[in-house]
DNA sequence: CCGATGCTTTGACACCCATCGAACTTACCC
DNA sequence: GGGTAAGTTCGATGGGTGTCAAAGCATCGG
């Protein structure tokens, strides 16, 4: 049983609002790492690394979310969070790839 | 007889920073203005529609510049902006194009 | 030389935001 | 049920930022 946390529809994602929650080395460090798995995984396994702490990183996700970037569903006691790459990629194509490729992160 | 503004250098240019120059509505706007049209354009041209006074847009205009976004040159009292399309693109392939199509802005 | 023009700088103000500690909620486990 | 574990929420705090009014600085035109 895994409920999903709200977050905005797909046309209602603001790109003001989308550079503002990647305009932070800490979210952008998420967001990378995310990218850079397949598939979900446990925030807590992604924010390894991020030298926060736990209330701040909690936050982070949150204004992913509500950003349109991620969804996030709630199993057990812990949060799956994965990117929202189709929608993403139909709204504004070729965003993530330009904003998370590694080679721009230098 | 033209000088050039202070800039970053191509190689110095930094994605959260970028990022941050470009999360906001009236930045934004001004580089979509530079955007569609082609060639560089007087910086008073751009700023029509944008409704905030002469020093906020000043200040746009140099947090745009100091994100390694733009170039400024000035000519005689006026001031000429310019997006760096070329170091843009090779520092961050395809964002200036995600960010800036017409349809992204809805 | 003098006024007007185009833009910048400075200072001030209000507001937003990242961060943390403490308390709270919910779920798993013995 | 009691304890622990994973996250969230709540205040509070400090720093950053968008905005404006006023003043300043070059530059062009007469």
């Amino acid at each position: 049983m895994s409920r999903q946390l709200p977050q905005p529809s797909r046309d209602s994602i603001n790109l003001v609002t989308l550079l503002a929650a990647l305009a932070d080395p800490v979210r952008l460090t998420l967001m990378q790492a995310m990218y850079s798995r397949t598939g979900p995984v446990d925030c807590s396994v992604i924010a390894e690394g991020v030298e926060v702490g736990a209330p701040t990183v909690s936050h982070h996700y949150r204004v992913l979310r509500e950003a349109g970037l991620t969804t996030t569903t709630v199993e057990g006691r812990r949060r799956v969070v994965t990117i929202r790459y189709e929608d993403l990629d139909v709204r504004f194509p070729g965003l993530l790839t330009a904003v998370l490729t590694p080679t721009a992160n230098i």
